[in-house]
Formats: structure tokens, sequence, C-alpha cells
DNA sequence: CTCATAAATAGACAATTAGCTAATTATCGA
DNA sequence: TCGATAATTAGCTAATTGTCTATTTATGAG
């Protein structure tokens, strides 16, 4: 939960989840989205990885990362729940939303 | 919206919102229910003030310590929304709850 | 095999963080 | 006014963080 808070705190990697929220992207693309350097972004992938909020798959020369939505909505709505908030169940029974409209 | 994240990343402080929960505490009342030193404690609920989470209110000797629980939601379903989550509608209006409701 | 490309690792550095003890400030009661 | 109590500030340390450049690893193309 820590982990998960902690890596949210940064806005470059909530920027880097906004840029999942449709489909998985690439190391590259998603760094040069972004005005630093490749390593401090694969520093900034590790974090989110670590924190189970993404996951990554290798396809030839690129790394591929996607969300992993359930883990973010756990911590966001585990604690949310603590106060007495509840989220709408307006999504599928696993909570992840499908990754990119056109995927089988 | 860093901030709140940042400070919620931390187990000792979300503890502390939690003790907040159902009303005001001292900073003496939250301190003694940890293991650090009241100074550490102090520097915690900077942070937590800070980030506009809590506001403080001096009571004679005391401060005493509330939950500001519209920044908290601003913040967890603000970010929330971004992925397409909606938080059920079970709340007042304003979105804070009544401060002590179940305290008898 | 060799070269170019994608990404991660290594190593360094300044800034921040969580923790402590000691000192300070503010308030109350006798 | 004096002493006790509540809380914060000051000053320190060790660990962590975000950033960089340079290097290494893995893969695909020729």
């Amino acid at each position: 939960m820590s982990s998960v808070f902690k890596a949210l705190s940064d806005p470059t990697r909530r920027r880097v989840l906004e840029m999942l929220r449709d489909g998985p992207k690439s190391a590259g693309e998603l760094a040069s989205a972004f005005d630093v350097s490749k390593p401090t972004m694969s520093a900034h992938f590790a974090v989110l990885r670590d924190a189970g909020l993404v996951a990554s798959e290798k396809d030839g020369k690129s790394v591929f990362y996607h969300l992993q939505m359930s883990v973010l909505e756990d911590a966001l709505f585990g604690f949310a729940q603590t106060f007495g908030w509840e989220r709408r169940e307006d999504r599928s029974a696993t909570g992840r939303p499908a990754l990119k409209e056109g995927n089988p």
C-alpha cells in the first residue's frame, strides 16, 4: 500500500499511468513524452513495477508496459473504504477494463 | 496532488488519518498511539497539514487536529476519475461526512 | 559476424526524508 | 511568578530519491 501511494506521489509516474490507460506502450514511446533521460524514466518504470501498478512484456527489442488496474483500484478504493466511501459498481467483475478497445 | 499522495505514502500518517475519522484528537493523544518520539510525530502532522489533509486548532495547551475530508476525497477520487471510476453518491452533497457522527 | 537500436544497470551527486535528542515557546495552575 | 505540561523548532544522522552520464545487455538487420 505504501509503495503504491509512493509511486503515485510523483507527477511523472502519474502521467505514465494515464498514458497507459488506453493500452500498452513501449518504454521508449513513454520516455519520449517526457523531458528527462531514458535511464531516469527506466527508474520510474521500476518504481511503478515494484508497486505492482504496471507489468512489462518484452517484444523484440522493445519492452511494453501495461497498467495493472486492479492494483491501482485496490489501493485507491481500499483506503477510501476506510473512510466510508464506496465505489460505484460500473465495471466488469474483475475491475479490469479492456486494455485497448480493439483488443481480443 | 503530489503532496497528498506523498503524505499517504507513510503508514504512520495513514493511521493518523484513520484515527481522526471519528473526530478531532490532540497531538499528544495521537502521538501516544505510536512508538516514535513526539517531535517525529510533529513532523508527520506538518506533512499532513501541508498537504491539506488535516487542519489544527489550538485549545489551551493542546493542539487538536481534524480531518479535511474533502481534500482526501478530491485527491483519491479526482485521480480515480481519470481512470474511469466514479464514487457512489451516498454522502452529503458537500462530500464531508459529519465528524463524530457515531460517537456515543 | 558486425553494427545499430532499445532498454536497463552502474556509479555519482544533490536534495529530501524519517528518525533522534536537546532546546524553545506557549499556556495553565498554584 | 514559578514550575509543570503540550507542542514545536533546531540541529544532527542515515537512508532514500530523482537525476545525470557512461556502460552493458539484448535483439534485429545486413
